[in-house]
DNA sequence: TAATATATTTGTATTTTGCAAGTACTTGTT
DNA sequence: AACAAGTACTTGCAAAATACAAATATATTA
């Protein structure tokens, strides 16, 4: 049997390097983190900072800085909910949105490189194991969650 | 066709958490980018700071703070290379040997958790992708390399 | 209305990070 | 041999990220 943490602990940091290199815009001054940030603002509806924090498993004061710098280079946009005040509603700027789609492109343009090193038929196999992967994760309830 | 960026950062998200969860062990005040240094050093054999910096896609002066800290904390042994006096070789004491241990266990439980929620044809599809993916990635020679 | 709960922010202290410059040692060139 | 250039690592410094505790603002409940 493979050692799976073996093969995990590769995977997830070459992952993790191609996100780094990839989304790490000297020119945007954007970091790492803060790309993943504005993939999730896109990807939710109008979701709040608590639930962006949540999903990334970040701790919420760090967060609402975060968000703060990024308001502050106008790339999220930041509105009270008129229905509960406490809330505030996340959503990306024009320019923020730009910016996101430049980071997609960007990272799709690569993971089709590695993806020309296997065949259709790898390429597809690796598609599948991926999402039964991602499928997987999900119905796990001790893993993958923010830390306790 | 799906989208692989879609795909890949849920995927490297979740890998991520699941890394931080493990190994950010309160108790023993590892951090993830120390637990990720202690197993890449139990891996090669008595690597050089840069070495270990450059397999992990880490500035070298970060890097090398980094193992200031963990030689304080007498997980890591730094030993002056008889043969080039420049270099320093890194090792495991035996109490970072059994940090070491202790998270790759707990990351193996964790992983072996995940997996329990996939038919075991499932469970080889995904170690069989997992390693055409890492293959594919190694292979490429534009991605998962440290920043230019 | 008061007490409690929730979403977010701020105060503060610590840690991480990375550039530029430094030190220590080695290798090549003359 | 001597000295210039290269390599491995460290340090100074300043900016950014992080997290705990406490504060603020609003909502809900008793």
């Amino acid at each position: 049997m493979v050692n799976k943490r073996e093969l995990f602990q590769i995977l997830t940091r070459r992952l993790g390097l191609l996100n780094k290199n990839c989304c790490d815009y000297k020119s945007l001054d954007i970091s790492l983190v803060q790309s993943h940030i504005l993939y999730e603002i896109r990807r939710q509806d109008y979701p709040s900072i608590q639930q962006v924090a949540e999903t990334l498993g970040f701790d919420i004061t760090t967060f609402s800085r975060q968000i703060q710098t990024l308001v502050r280079k106008r790339l999220v946009s930041k509105v009270q909910a008129p229905e509960d005040k406490r809330v505030y509603l996340l959503s990306l700027t024009d320019k923020g949105f730009l910016v996101e789609e430049q980071i997609d492109k960007k990272l799709n343009t690569y993971l089709d490189e590695i993806f020309s090193h296997l065949s259709p038929e790898e390429q597809k196999k690796v598609i599948d194991a991926a999402t039964l992967l991602n499928r997987a994760m999900l119905e796990s309830d001790t893993c993958c969650l923010p830390p306790l």
